[in-house]
RNA sequence: GGGAGCAUAGCUCAGCUGGGAGAGCAUCUGCCUUACAAGCAGGGGGUCAUAGGUUCGAGCCCUAUUGUUCCCACCA
C-alpha cells in the first residue's frame, strides 16, 4: 500500500498507464464460462479510413459504460471490437493515394495491384483507431477482434450469399439503379441523400407527326434526358389528353417519333398533366417503359456525360449539354417557357455528386420477404428500440422497403462469388472457383467483377464475429447479444439488415435492445462537419481534460436518442469534478495510517453521520443501478456526481474531520473505516465513467486485492440502510444550513465564533441537537451550544431562525441589526405562508380528500403540522420584536 | 406530401411510471477554514411555448396552434 497519491490530479500521469496494466492483465477477456451469464455488445465498426471524433467518443462511451457495469456486476461481459473494411470509403481514398503518390489510375495499376495497396492502407491506418479508443478507454475484448475482410468474416459473407441464392432470395436483375458517376459504381437506395436543390422547369413541345405545326407540351427538370425519350405518358382518365392517346409525336431536334400512351401513373392535377418517358434515366419512366413494353435508350456514359446518342452533345458533361442543349431547343423554338422550382435531386452519400439513374445488369436481394420477419421481430419485442420511438422509424423503413442493390462496381470489398461461363452463359454461385462449367463442362469461366455492398457484410456482424457459419461456443454463448449501441443515422443502413440477416441465418434477433444514441454537436448547435470545420478532436481534448473528463461531459445531462452540444465550460466542470474526487481521496489517503478495523468492530461503533453516509451511498448503488437497467445512463451519472461532490465530500468529510484529528481509538478507528469503506463503494459506482481516476485511486486503497475494473458492484443492502439515522442526519443538517444562512444575512463574519441556543419543538431533537454540537462547531462555527426549553432563557440582542423541529437563536450582541432581522423574517414567514396557503387549499379541497390516495392525503397534514408550528414560532419571535 | 424530436433559470440541458420546479456554467455576497480557489459558505433568478381538455391534482397524459430541428418520399 502506498500512501502518497501525488498531491495533483494530473490524468496524464496515469491513464495510459493504467489502461497498459488492464491489457497486461487481460482485465477485459471474456471466457465461455457456463457458471456465469453471459453479456455482449459488439461494438460497431469504425471504417478503417476513420479516425476517433465525438460521434465515436459518445458512442463507445455509452458502450463502455454498460459493459463496465455488466462486468462488475457479475456478467461475463464481451465486448468485441473490430474494424470495417468500408468499400467505397476506402476505395476512394486509396485511388486518391495511388494518384497523388504514382501517379496512376486504378485501371492503370490493375486489380491485383490495386489490392495490394488497398491492404497495404489497411495495415497501415486500420490500427490508428484501434489506438484511439484505448485512449479513450475502451474496454474491448482484444484479443477477439476482428475485420470485416478478415478470413472468418468472408467465409460469413459468401455463406450468406450462397443460401439467399439458393433460396431465390438473391437474384441478377436488369434494373434501374442509382449510379454515382463520379465513385463509378450503384449505390443502394441508403446510400443516396436527397438534397433541395434549385433547378427549372422546361416547358417543352414536341410537335404532331400528323401536324408539326402543333405541339404536346410537357414539363421536364432534366431536358438533358430527352435524348432518351421514348414516348409521352398521360392519365386514362385525363380528358385533356383522352384523344391524343396513340398518336405520335417527334422528340424535338432528336427527330423520333413517339406515341402518347395511356398510364395510370401521371397525376393530372401536376404541371401539365402528361410526363415524358425516359425508362433509361428515371426509376418511374422505367416501371412505366416495362408496363408498356417501351424501348430503354440510354444517353449518358458511365461517367456522366452525354453518349453518342446525343449526338453533337457526345462526351458533353451531363450539365453542359443541358445548357447548351436548352439553348439549341429555345432557338429553335420548342421551349414554351421556364419557371424556377427547387428540385429534389438524389446524391452520393460519400461524393454527393448527383446520383444517375441507370440502367444496368445488378444483383439484388429480395426484400419482402425479409423484411416480414423482422417487423415481426418489432411487434413481438425480440428486439426493443430505446427509446421506443426509433420503432417506427424502424417500422417504416421496413415496410416501404424495396429490393436492395448489392453489387458494387467496385474492387475493395468482398468479390461476389458468382461466375459466368463463357461458352454457356450458365451463371454458378458457390464458395470457390469452380474448374468447369456444371451445365456445359467448359473451363472458359469468369468470376463476377463486382463486390458487394459495405453493409451486405456489416448486417452479419453479430454472428459473424463470434464465428458463424460454424457452430462455435463463442456462438453458443454469447449470442444474441444483449445490447447495440448505435447512432439513429444508421439505423437503415445498418440496424435493420442485422436484424433481418441474423433472423434468416440465426432466427433469432442479434441483440435484444437497441440502444440509440443522437449526434454531439458543436457548441453552437450545429453537426460537426469537415466542411465547416468545427469539428473537435478527442483526442485534444483527452490530452487537455483527460480521458475520464471528456467521458463524464459525454455521459451527463444527456438523454437517450437526443442530441448533445459539445461545451468547454462543462468539460472543464467535469475536469473539476474529477479533481474533487482526487482531493477528497488524497485526503482520505492522508489521514488513514496502520491498519483497518473490521466492519464488525466498526459497525458496533458507527455514529450518527457514519450510518448516515453508508445509509445514502447504499441507496445510491440502488438508484444508479435502476437507472442503468433502463438505459438512463445520463441521470445516474448525475445521481453519482452529486452523492461524491454533495453528501461525501460537503458533509461527511467535514463532519468527521475532528474525530480523524482527534485522540487515538475506536472513534477515530471507525471514521477511517467508513470513509475507506464509502470510498470504496463510489469509486466502484463512477468507475464505468470515469474508468482511469477510479482504477488510480484504488490501487493506493488498502485492502484491494482485485483491480477496480474486475471488482463488484455494489448491492443495496437492508443492514446498510439507517432510515432513521438519515432523518435524525437530515435535521442536523437543516439546523446547520439554517445557522450559516442566518450568520450569512446578518454578516456575520466566518471567522467570529458564536453561541447558538435551541428551542426545540419536537421530543427527540433535544438529543440531536446536544449530539450535534460538535457538528455545529466545525460546520458553523458554533462553540457553544445551549438547550432550553423556556423563551425566557434566551437573553436579548438575537438572531434567530425557524426550522421543523426546533427554533434557533444566536445571541450577537453587538452584531443585532433588528431591521435586518426582521426583513428575515418576514421573508421566512411569506414562504411558509406561501406553502400553507398550498396544503390548506388541498385538504380544504372534498374531492382531493376523497379521491386522492391516502398516504398523499396523510403527508399534506403533516406537512399542515409542520409549517403551522413554525409559522407560529416566526409569528412569536416578530411580535417580540416588533414590540 | 408523410413522420418524428425539441420548446423548462441569462446560456446549455436533466426532470424515470402525473403528487411540493433541478444541475452545470454565468451572476451577486462573504471567505486563501491545514483534501481541493479546478475550492468553501450563502443568495438572486423560472405563470415549464400558446390555447383548450382529462384529473382531486399536469412540466409530465390528450387535442389544437405557433416556432424550431431532423428523417422519409418517384411527383413532371
Amino acid at each position: 500500500m502506498n500512501n502518497n497519491l501525488p498531491s495533483k490530479y494530473n490524468p496524464k500521469e496515469f491513464e495510459e498507464r493504467i489502461y497498459s496494466t488492464w491489457m497486461e492483465e487481460n482485465s477485459f477477456r471474456a471466457e465461455v464460462n457456463s457458471d456465469k451469464k453471459p453479456f455482449t455488445i459488439v461494438l460497431p465498426p469504425p471504417n478503417i479510413t476513420g479516425q476517433l471524433h465525438m460521434g465515436h467518443a459518445l458512442d463507445h462511451t455509452l458502450q463502455d459504460v454498460l459493459i463496465r457495469w455488466k462486468r462488475m456486476q457479475g456478467y461475463e461481459a464481451l465486448w468485441l471490437p473490430g474494424t470495417d473494411h468500408a468499400s467505397i470509403a476506402t476505395e476512394v481514398k486509396v485511388v486518391e493515394k495511388i494518384k497523388n503518390e504514382e501517379g496512376k489510375t486504378k485501371e492503370e495499376l490493375g486489380r491485383e495491384e490495386f489490392l495490394k495497396r488497398a491492404w497495404q492502407w489497411k495495415d497501415e491506418f486500420g490500427g490508428r483507431i484501434v489506438e484511439q479508443m484505448k485512449k479513450l478507454g475502451d474496454s474491448c475484448d482484444w484479443s477477439r477482434e476482428r475485420f470485416t475482410m478478415d478470413e472468418g468474416c468472408n467465409e460469413a459473407v459468401k455463406e450468406f450469399f450462397i443460401k439467399l441464392y439458393d433460396k431465390k432470395l438473391i437474384y441478377r436483375g436488369h434494373r434501374i439503379i442509382n449510379w454515382c458517376p463520379d465513385c463509378h459504381t450503384t449505390l443502394s437506395d441508403a446510400e443516396v441523400e436527397h438534397e433541395d436543390t434549385p433547378g427549372k422547369y422546361y416547358y417543352v413541345k414536341y410537335p404532331y407527326v400528323e401536324n408539326e405545326n402543333e405541339y404536346f407540351i410537357v414539363a421536364t427538370t432534366r431536358p438533358e434526358t430527352i435524348f432518351g425519350d421514348v414516348a409521352i405518358a398521360a392519365h386514362p382518365d385525363d380528358e385533356r389528353y383522352k384523344h391524343l392517346i396513340g398518336k405520335k409525336v417527334i422528340v424535338p431536334i432528336v427527330g423520333r417519333e413517339i406515341p402518347i400512351i395511356a398510364d395510370e401513373y401521371p397525376d393530372m392535377t401536376k404541371g401539365t398533366g402528361a410526363l415524358k418517358i425516359t425508362p433509361s434515366h428515371d426509376p418511374n419512366d422505367f416501371e412505366i417503359g416495362l408496363r408498356h413494353n417501351l424501348e430503354q435508350i440510354s444517353c449518358m456514359n458511365e461517367d456522366g456525360t452525354m453518349n453518342e446518342v446525343a449526338g453533337k452533345y457526345n462526351d458533353m458533361d451531363r450539365y453542359e449539354c443541358r445548357k447548351a442543349f436548352v439553348k439549341e431547343l429555345e432557338e429553335k423554338g420548342y421551349i414554351l417557357k421556364i419557371e424556377d422550382t427547387d428540385h429534389n435531386v438524389g446524391t452520393c452519400y460519400r461524393c454527393h455528386t448527383i446520383v444517375e439513374p441507370r440502367v444496368s445488369d445488378q444483383w439484388f436481394v429480395a426484400m419482402k420477404d425479409l423484411a416480414e420477419p423482422a417487423l415481426k421481430a418489432g411487434e413481438n419485442k425480440d428486439v426493443e428500440f430505446v427509446p421506443e420511438r426509433f420503432t417506427k422509424i424502424y417500422n417504416h423503413w421496413l415496410e416501404n422497403i424495396k429490393d436492395w442493390c448489392i453489387s458494387r462496381q467496385l474492387w475493395w470489398g468482398h468479390r461476389i462469388p458468382a461466375y459466368y461461363c463463357q461458352e454457356c452463359g450458365e451463371i454458378i454461385v458457390q464458395k470457390d472457383a469452380p474448374n468447369t462449367c456444371s451445365k456445359c463442362g467448359s473451363t472458359n469461366i469468369k468470376q463476377d467483377e463486382d463486390v458487394l455492398d459495405t453493409w451486405f457484410s456489416s448486417g452479419l456482424w453479430p454472428f459473424s464475429t463470434l464465428g458463424w457459419p460454424n457452430e462455435t461456443e463463442d456462438l453458443k454463448y454469447f449470442y444474441p447479444t444483449d445490447v447495440l449501441v448505435t447512432g439513429y443515422d444508421i439505423i437503415f443502413f445498418w440496424v435493420v439488415r442485422m436484424v433481418f440477416s441474423a433472423l434468416e441465418m440465426t432466427d433469432v434477433s442479434p441483440f435484444k435492445y437497441v440502444f440509440v444514441h443522437g449526434l454531439v454537436r458543436d457548441a453552437e448547435g450545429r453537426k460537426m462537419s469537415k466542411s465547416l470545420g468545427n469539428g473537435v478532436d478527442p483526442l485534444e481534448i483527452i490530452d487537455q481534460y483527460g480521458a475520464d473528463a471528456l467521458r463524464f461531459m459525454l455521459m451527463t445531462g444527456i438523454s437517450p436518442g437526443n442530441d448533445t452540444r459539445f461545451q468547454v465550460e462543462k468539460l472543464e466542470s467535469c475536469r473539476n469534478f474529477a479533481n474533487k474526487l482526487w482531493n477528497a481521496s488524497r485526503f482520505v489517503l492522508m489521514n488513514i495510517e496502520g491498519d483497518i478495523i473490521d466492519e464488525k468492530t466498526a459497525s458496533a461503533n458507527y455514529k450518527i453521520e457514519d450510518k448516515w453516509i453508508i445509509s445514502r451511498v447504499n441507496k445510491a448503488a440502488k438508484e444508479m443501478t435502476d437507472n442503468l437497467e433502463s438505459f438512463e445512463l445520463g441521470i445516474a451519472a448525475q445521481r453519482i456526481y452529486d452523492f461524491i461532490w454533495n453528501e461525501y465530500c460537503d458533509w461527511y468529510i467535514e463532519i468527521v474531520k475532528p474525530r480523524l484529528y482527534g485522540e487515538e481509538g475506536v472513534d477515530k478507528d471507525t471514521a477511517r473505516f467508513v470513509l475507506i469503506k464509502v470510498l470504496k463503494d463510489m469509486l466502484k459506482l463512477l468507475h464505468p465513467y470515469m474508468p482511469f481516476i477510479t482504477e488510480e485511486i484504488w490501487s493506493y486503497l488498502p485492502n484491494t486485492d482485485i483491480r477496480l475494473v474486475r471488482s463488484s458492484w455494489p448491492v443495496f443492502s437492508e443492514e446498510d440502510n439507517f432510515e432513521e439515522a438519515e432523518a435524525n442526519m437530515e435535521f442536523i443538517m437543516e439546523a446547520v444550513r439554517s445557522i450559516r444562512n442566518v450568520r450569512a444575512e446578518m454578516n456575520v463574519a466566518p471567522s467570529r465564533k458564536a453561541r447558538a441556543i435551541f428551542l426545540p419543538s419536537k421530543d427527540n431533537c433535544e438529543e440531536y441537537l446536544l449530539y450535534g454540537a460538535s457538528y455545529f462547531a466545525t460546520l458553523s462555527n458554533i462553540t457553544e451550544v445551549k438547550i432550553v426549553n423556556d423563551k425566557t432563557q434566551i437573553g436579548e440582542d438575537t438572531a434567530s431562525s425557524v426550522i421543523d423541529g426546533t427554533e434557533i437563536y444566536l445571541p450577537l450582541a453587538d452584531l443585532i441589526d433588528y431591521e435586518k432581522e426582521i426583513e428575515r423574517l418576514e421573508k421566512e414567514k411569506t414562504k411558509l405562508q406561501s406553502e400553507l396557503d398550498r396544503v390548506n387549499k388541498k385538504l380544504s379541497n372534498e374531492k382531493f380528500m376523497s379521491k386522492a390516495p391516502e398516504n398523499v392525503v396523510n403527508e399534506e397534514r403533516e406537512k399542515l403540522i409542520k409549517y403551522e408550528s413554525m409559522m407560529e414560532k416566526v409569528i412569536e419571535r416578530l411580535q417580540s420584536l416588533n414590540k
